[in-house]
DNA sequence: GTTGTATATTGACACTAATCAATATATAGC
DNA sequence: GCTATATATTGATTAGTGTCAATATACAAC
């Protein structure tokens, strides 16, 4: 063994050179398709009604969100609309009461969306 | 088998009241987390550098991101910040340039949320 | 039809985040 | 010291998001 340190990847580099000028980029549009999904997700009451519709299958009107939530009515109802855009959620109304549902394949393909990404596989 | 069609978790209900009126939340705190943790990959810019950086280890320096990325070196600079200090990713001077590299500890801390946030264990 | 309840939408406002030009700081070589 | 390059920060502007009051729509009961 050397008694140098060793410098992982370092490329000699001279003056206005770059190590790795070609870095190979992800195709276009699929950083903006990963980050709006990821988007959707970040928000404090977003993630809220999230884990309140998948620990809660099938039980969850929108009147029980707004009780469990800080927001008013108008607020759940955006945020609602905003999943439901994005594929997230499904609606189903039972008489005056609209119930929401997730999605589980949807949720799948985030996840395997943000894995492939944080595992160099995007 | 009766030939009623059945509706899932519904139960019977009257004007006013709630099925579910107390429905377990998440603990104060965790959904703001995860979705700051989530807000820092939910852009566009930020989940290209991240790919960048796993996938090219230890051989990426600013320069290589301005030239890789469709915005100018304030703006690589500013994203590069709030990804430090979120501590998902690290920085290594070497000589006048500056290495960044990710902290996969920390990128499998939030995989490790998102999962959760989506099995409904949260 | 009317009345009451549940949910959705609109429109306005406040707040936050993104971008960049300009400037500052750091390092290298001389 | 000086000059050139690389990166960081500041400050201003712009663009986007979140919230809610008010209003609209839908359904139920009568």
């Amino acid at each position: 063994m050397s008694d140098t340190i060793q410098i992982i990847a370092t490329q000699p580099r001279t003056f206005g050179e770059r190590c790795c000028a070609d870095l190979a980029r992800l195709p276009d549009g699929i950083a903006e398709q990963i980050s709006a999904q990821l988007q959707l997700l970040a928000h404090p009451i977003r993630v809220q009604i999230l884990d309140l519709l998948i620990r809660h299958a099938g039980q969850v009107c929108v009147c029980d969100l707004e009780a469990a939530l800080p927001v008013k009515q108008a607020t759940v109802s955006h945020h609602l609309r905003l999943l439901r855009d994005g594929g997230l959620i499904d609606c189903e109304r039972r008489g005056q009461w609209a119930y929401y549902v997730v999605r589980p394949a949807a949720l799948d393909t985030v996840r395997a969306q943000i894995d492939g990404l944080l595992a160099g596989r995007a």
